[in-house]
DNA sequence: GTCTGTGAAGGGCTTCACAGCT
DNA sequence: AGCTGTGAAGCCCTTCACAGAC
């Protein structure tokens, strides 16, 4: 048996005007908050994979196929389901909207986070863009230390860039409550940036530098560090393939991982 | 899927069959590549963390202290250095150069990887401006659907960009060796860009894009999706904070992770 | 019959703790 | 005494396999 069909054809028809319907019939079991880490990785992948379903008119799907769609098991995916009570359908599958609205719920997505953005660099104007899809996030606040960029607006609606030394002005009373802050300045300014976040009061921060920040307040901080994925995959690319066969796959083989997914497809 | 031409050379960069039992100055016992994926990434940070030790002029340093600037646990940072066989000094610590060229040499950081990289916006912009630094990557060839910027060149030395459709021609003999691809463009052309690259016989691919790639080669990719990460830290945001107390830590506490390091400092 | 939900098994990684060298 | 290197314990997560609902 082969693969059916991976269709190579043009992406997602834009034809698909598909309205977000969120229609919950009563969902109200508030899920406990004891989701492994990697699990809500995936979760959001998973939101992700929904939307593109959606945008096709797909109105439900088994497990299986949005585990193929999100490169996962099938089992783990319905394990990751189960965990913000998701209620699927014996012998049917998966309700699209309603799955949707699930998993935004348990991630917190439905309401809108807002977000301080320090470093508005090439790689800060890049989050800026792929947090603006309509992922939950809403950026209220640009910081950078580059004169050039100091009182302009990368976005016709966006806030102002302002000085790194502005960035304790976004824990004033007045100002939008910022749950979390990006730290994708240079490299030299990383921690001073992070130190003001603190500062303010944010209490969650994102830090795309490969600085490791240090604090002694009770902060969550993520780092990721492209060039440092680089390096794992290239560590990777020396490993032996196994089996010398395998040009083709009978069944998909994948590797998940916790968020820098990695697939061999093999 | 035609594979042009199938891979009859498997390069094998280093073959090093048995370990040398001494070193004196020359480096050379070699380290089997069983290396735990989530060690790979911690040794890629030591590396940054090392770098900047000698840059302030330090020649030795304990696995203490290694640990604390690279955020993670002592004991792990020591076995992971056991991985690449490190020979630390009882008593005393690790001397920084030698620790360095082990890891680079671990890593194959040594020997300049090409990398050829799909989509000319902020992100791979960003992506580009990272890896230049000296990391161990050269990028050789650009590309992107944009006809404002198809011709031009980002960096004065650098390549010109090219269309996607110009892929395929870094796996013709004469263009050097890519050997990762990286994936930066739109939702929309992400899966053509993957496929070219297989097609040009690139196994390694980075994709920071959100679309999951599928394939039927043998090809190993790994994804990282920053909007994926402000969720993941969204969301334990909500988490209780465990005790209420505590402003003060007697002793650093970390909560690694694979690469997405989630650094819980209370 | 199909597909979901989940207990149980299995594996990999982190942490602990201590032996051993300087 | 101080610090490294490592076996062993423990934990978390993934995978398997099957009962149960449609």
């Amino acid at each position: 048996m082969s693969e059916p069909a991976p269709d190579p054809t043009p992406e997602v028809a834009e034809s698909a005007p598909e309205p977000a319907d969120h229609d919950d019939a009563g969902v109200e079991s508030a899920i406990d908050a004891d989701i492994p880490r990697p699990a809500v990785a995936r979760l959001a992948g998973y939101l992700y994979v929904l939307r593109s379903f959606s945008q096709r008119g797909v109105l439900v799907a088994s497990s299986g196929e949005l585990a193929r769609a999100a490169g996962v098991n099938p089992a783990i995916l319905r394990k990751d389901l189960s965990h913000v009570g998701a209620n699927g359908v014996r012998g049917v599958g998966y309700d699209v909207g309603r799955l949707t609205a699930r998993i935004s719920m348990a991630l917190h997505t439905d309401n809108v986070q807002l977000v301080a953005l320090a470093g508005a660099g090439r790689l800060g104007q890049a989050l800026l863009a792929h947090t603006g899809f309509g992922r939950g996030f809403q950026v209220v606040a640009l910081f950078d230390e580059d004169p050039a960029l100091i009182g302009q607006a990368l976005t016709p609606s966006g806030p102002t860039i302002g000085p790194l030394s502005d960035i304790d002005k976004i824990g004033s009373s007045d100002a939008p409550q910022v749950e979390i802050g990006v730290v994708a300045t240079s490299d030299d300014h990383a921690q001073r940036a992070f130190d003001a976040f603190v500062a303010a009061g944010v209490r969650q921060v994102l830090n795309v530098t490969p600085v490791s920040l240090s604090t002694d307040a009770d902060v969550v901080v993520r780092q990721v560090d492209l060039a440092l994925e680089l390096q794992v995959l290239a560590f990777q690319a020396s490993r032996p393939s196994s089996s010398g066969a395998a040009e083709r796959l009978p069944s998909g083989r994948r590797r998940p991982s916790v968020m820098g997914e990695e697939t061999v497809t093999a």
